[in-house]
RNA sequence: GCCUCCGUGGCUCAGUUGGCAGAGCAGCCGUUUCGUAAAUGGCAGGUCGUCGGUUCGAGUCCGACCGGAGGCUCCA
């Protein structure tokens, strides 16, 4: 028989998120609750609270619809209005596994429970196994909407069979719930798929194939110049860069284990006159090849090879998003070969140095530092090598502790050959994601058998660290773009100036100005179309282009322009000189709002 | 890859119960020569993602495939 258990919960004393928590998932039971009755013979997997609200997994006889979301929404509202008690009580396990023998994800939840630990909640005519975390009864629950249906794999592996998820959002109040939608808005505008179309900036062509990112003019200038950015900055810094090639035999990525672990992420292998040939994923090979093809002192150390080299990956088709998520891409690479841990050290923590003065050039804030742990448990995804690993985990633990970067840990995240640092971003949607990496590796350089020669004349094995700073061009401008809705600073949009001749009369002199700017390697175009002045700058702010130099009789007469601002501040007449002197200013000091920078 | 949904000119979308493919913007040709977010007239543009099926007849119904979106899994 079931102990009822005391769950009375004072939900104004507790911390927000507590409460927040308990009414989602009091509202993911009232959601199954109402699914039972739509569909009886429905199966029950698991309703937990998430960041935004709630979900239950159900394997069901039929696919979900949208029709049924909107009468399970006013059967929970029902259930609501009902003010059911939620009331916890524990049971024995064989009580339990009666109670649910026709509810297979039950039982398999049920396995991993002791006896004395199992515990029901029943609400109205509902019970559900559950470990408790409610509200006390349905009216407390406050705002929600159930927003979308979703496949997912029971216990989160594509081998257990995929359940149908509902997701509700859930908030405290209805104005919370409004904001959450605003939000969700707000991301859709700032998409850089739809930005990327509108601004003409990159292009996804059915038959180049999908994962394939076409680089527009326009998006193509942002890329090139933080591209040349990023190598001067890597040249101060006594990078070497080289051009490695996009192919490799098999014989190398058998050799660096990418054959044995990384296979199936690889394009399919090519092969002529015998010998097989595959597109490489990673430039980590290339770059050891590099190195192995002369003996180093340790004198050299480290040496920092940087590529930004091109990298091939078969993802699977449902997980490419526009340039977030591709196929082919440009990575910010470089490979440091290291004496020992000391010179690891310092290379971690010039890298990270590096890598807050690029985000921060930048205005990137959304950003957190990940040390990403293997899994000692996962044999088939990592190397099987235990004291590498403990080395390489607590030598990247040491480097993020004294480099006074704030940062967190997870476990089974590491690449398969070692622990690495992950910078993870939150995208307009609101996902996180990993930007770039810097990982610490033992495991290549046994594999390739890598030596330098050191100061006591022995043959010593070196250490490399494998990282990027602007991560790929690709997912790097897919970010931009998201960051700045489109409104790309100075020195990265595409069109720097439009210079707008008010009559056609005014077209020659357009060009003069056009031409002073483009002496000083501005970027600008002359809006010649049989247009009115409105309408030019209606295009111009549609393209989002910092400056809109208007030019009329008055300008032509003073050799100047008026110069506007995107968002539309207007700086007033100004000389040609002038304008160029401004622009090149704020175009070299990076500024991040055009009309804002002042010369110093 | 898996689950659900979607696919009509370059873009955004309309297209009744299956009955002759439409609009706005963009483009092109004119007219207008204009002072800080859309002047105006006309013209052109579509094998309705592809292939197959049902039907007298398919943009519309069915199937497969391709592509996209949201999830799951995986990852820069």
């Amino acid at each position: 028989m079931a102990d009822p258990i005391e769950s009375h919960v004072d939900l104004a004393a507790l911390p927000k998120e507590e409460r927040l928590s308990r009414m989602r998932h009091s509202a993911a039971h009232v959601l199954a609750e109402a699914m039972v009755e739509l569909m009886p013979e429905a199966e029950l997997g698991i309703g937990p609270p998430i960041d935004t609200g709630f979900y239950y997994d159900f394997r069901l006889p039929r696919p979900l619809n949208a029709d049924d979301l909107v009468w399970l929404e006013e059967r929970m509202r029902r259930s609501i209005a009902g003010k059911h008690a939620f009331r916890m009580s524990a049971l024995t396990k064989a009580e339990a596994e009666a109670k649910w023998a026709a509810q297979p994800f039950k039982l398999d939840l049920l396995k991993d429970l002791e006896e004395g630990n199992v515990t029901q909640c029943t609400h109205a005519a509902f019970t559900d196994l559950c470990r408790g975390g409610h509200v006390n009864d349905t009216g407390e629950i406050p705002a929600f909407k159930l927003m979308s249906i979703a496949g997912a794999y029971w216990r989160g592996s594509e081998k257990n069979p995929q359940l149908q998820r509902v997701y509700g959002a859930l908030f405290e109040s209805q104005d919370e719930l409004d904001a959450y939608e605003q939000q969700l808005e707000e991301a859709r505008r700032r998409d850089h798929r739809r930005i990327g179309r509108d601004l003409k900036l990159f292009d996804l062509i059915e038959n180049i194939g999908p994962g394939h990112v076409i680089w527009l003019p326009a998006g193509a200038t942002i890329r090139r110049e933080l591209m040349r950015w990023i190598e001067d900055l890597e040249i101060e810094r006594g990078y070497q860069h080289i051009v490695t090639p996009n192919v490799g035999k098999k014989e190398l990525y058998v050799r660096s284990g990418h054959w044995s672990h990384y296979q199936e992420a690889m394009y399919p292998i090519m092969e002529r006159e015998g010998e097989i040939y595959a597109l490489r994923p990673m430039n980590c090979p290339s770059h050891i090849m590099v190195y192995e093809s002369e003996l180093h002192s340790y004198r050299e150390l480290p040496i920092r090879l940087a590529e930004l080299g091109n990298m091939h990956r078969w993802e699977k088709s449902g997980q490419l998003t526009g340039m977030s998520r591709v196929r082919i891409m440009t990575l910010n690479d470089s490979h440091i070969f290291c004496t020992g841990p000391e010179q690891v050290e310092e290379e971690i923590a010039g890298v990270l140095h590096l890598m807050e003065e690029v985000y921060g050039t930048l205005g990137l804030r959304n950003y957190s530092y990940r040390l990403s742990l293997g899994d000692p448990d996962d044999k088939e995804k990592y190397v099987d090598n235990p004291p590498m690993w403990e080395m390489g985990e607590a030598l990247l633990r040491r480097v993020m502790q004294q480099s006074g970067l704030e940062f967190y840990e997870a476990k089974g995240e590491a690449a398969f050959y070692g622990p690495k640092i992950d910078v993870q971003f939150q995208t307009a949607a609101g996902k996180d994601e990993t930007l770039v990496t810097i990982q610490v590796d033992f495991h290549l350089p046994a594999q390739f058998e890598l030596e330098y020669v050191a100061e006591d004349g022995t043959r010593q094995r070196p250490i490399i660290v494998h990282r990027g700073v602007l991560s790929t061009m690709e997912r790097m401008v897919a970010l931009l773009i998201e960051e700045y809705e489109g409104n790309f600073p100075l020195w990265l949009s595409p069109v720097q100036a439009v210079v707008i001749p008010i009559a056609d009369r005014h077209v020659a002199y357009a060009e003069e100005v056009a031409k002073e700017l483009r002496a000083a390697k501005l970027r600008v175009e002359v809006d010649g179309r049989n247009e009115r002045m409105n309408g030019k700058i209606r295009d111009a702010q549609m393209r989002k282009i910092p400056y809109m130099l208007v030019v009329g009789d008055r300008e032509a007469e003073a050799r100047a322009a008026a110069v506007r601002v995107r968002g539309g501040g207007d700086l007033g007449a100004t000389p040609v000189v002038d304008i160029v002197a401004k622009l090149r200013g704020e175009r070299d000091a990076k500024a991040l709002v055009p009309g804002v920078f002042k010369d110093a």
